[in-house]
DNA sequence: CGTCAAATTGAATGGGGTCAAGCGGCGTGG
DNA sequence: CCACGCCGCTTGACCCCATTCAATTTGACG
């Protein structure tokens, strides 16, 4: 269904939130020469892989709509989601380091991309100042994402990680229209698999904190009634600032 | 008892497996001119705290010789082990984004560390092509070993975790004299908020390794009998190569 | 309207948490 | 030098929460 050249005016809005796009425009702006710049823009339909574990071109991808999981799988074929990627977010960064991706990417909706080869990163960093530093802080930023990953994980209660997890997720996506409201983009597996938990208590801890009232769940569709006492179940501290969930560079 | 300016025979040794060396280097050898160049060495006392969350000045640390832990503590108390730093490895890498510390580091035993200041870092990155390039490799790395921790975490079975933790220790350490046993620099107490389990369940899994034969445990020296079966228990791939503890760019 | 996947709900089992006691090493002080 | 006390580690017993297996409902799509 995704065009492999999308709409302009799509690409051009979803630039805005994209954290690669100081990086972009200093190069040139790929909507505008889609073919010759750094960031090459392209669609990948839903279920397709991005890229698996062991790849050798080492590319770093950008999303611009859609939605993104990278998974990783063990030894007994289980299924470890290691993140979501959001609009402007970025994934793929584990090939900066040896230029071999250690994980697989999946489309969870059809989603639209920019490409970035790990080589023209590193020298156009080389080659521009500040660039590379703005490099490094886009980096160390998504490093903290993986930070909030371990430590939702290391709580135990189920309903203190689907807490968080909803919490992390209502700021990423930015409510949208003043009611702090969001659209899963994934299945209930995908969210057992990324918390460490079974499907089915993610699907309980949905409905306790549903007759909790602190959500409205339908399907995929959540609606946050209690900012605050959902926080107070993550166990995040009562300043929004200073601890984590703060990523956005 | 760690002196402020260290032996410089052990600083010359302890830079060798250092992941900060090139960069270090290329500024010159901090060892040679301690209070002028770029990385400043420095010792810390079992128990202190090289630096807290919310801490302003962000800096970067690499550790020459014995070993620290990054902390961050929940709404309840809490405390979450977020990674060890062994000798060779960095941390206060989370400052590079947005030059706040956003956990605490704390040292498990006397230490011995290099500092180096984000701004000095990001601006010489700036002014020296490959030395950016470097940096970006450096913090792709490190990134990597956040990205272990989430995928020991998912595992839900506590021998698997305690397993692969065991295993990664060991690729980190380097089996230095043949025989491949480590000396674990931190309580069970440590190991079991990395792991995300209580001690005792820690404790009970170490025994349980220990009956199997795959492992030797006396207090915090551990021998490793049976390295293949102790990488299977961690359900990870035959193939040491192309997966996962692979982060020493 | 039928089909299939996704999600919810129920019941039973088990692994890990919790509380508690016991053990051992090590440093301190008598 | 030894006794004491502290701290870290181990081991046991009990219980709870999450997993597992299973059945049912809901919703999307042809």
């Amino acid at each position: 269904m995704a065009a492999p050249v999308p709409d302009i005016t799509l690409l051009r809005r979803s630039c805005a939130p994209c954290t690669l796009r100081q990086f972009c425009q200093h190069v040139g702006l790929p909507q505008r020469t889609p073919g010759s710049a750094l960031g090459k823009p392209f669609g990948v339909n839903r279920g397709d892989s991005l890229f698996r574990a062991g790849d050798q071109h080492g590319r770093v991808y950008a999303v611009r709509t859609g939605a993104m999981k990278t998974v990783a799988v063990t030894a007994d074929g289980e299924e470890h989601v290691l993140g979501f990627h959001l609009p402007g977010e970025l994934l793929g960064l584990d090939s900066l380091a040896t230029g071999v991706h250690c994980a697989e990417a999946v489309a969870l909706a059809d989603t639209q991309l920019c490409e970035f080869p790990v080589q023209g990163i590193l020298s156009r960093s080389a080659s521009s100042p500040e660039l590379g530093a703005r490099m490094l802080q886009v980096l160390g930023s998504s490093a903290l994402g993986c930070r909030v990953h371990v430590d939702l994980l290391l709580r135990r209660q189920a309903d203190e990680r689907v807490a968080m997890f909803l919490y992390d997720l209502l700021l990423r996506l930015g409510r949208r229209d003043g009611q702090p409201s969001l659209t899963l983009p994934m299945s209930r597996e995908d969210v057992g698999r990324y918390l460490g938990l079974a499907l089915e208590t993610v699907s309980r801890s949905l409905t306790r904190l549903q007759e909790d009232a602190l959500i409205e769940v339908s399907g995929r569709s959540v609606r946050v009634l209690d900012e605050d006492r959902l926080r107070g179940v993550a166990m995040l501290p009562d300043t929004p600032s200073g601890s984590p969930l703060e990523r956005q560079a």
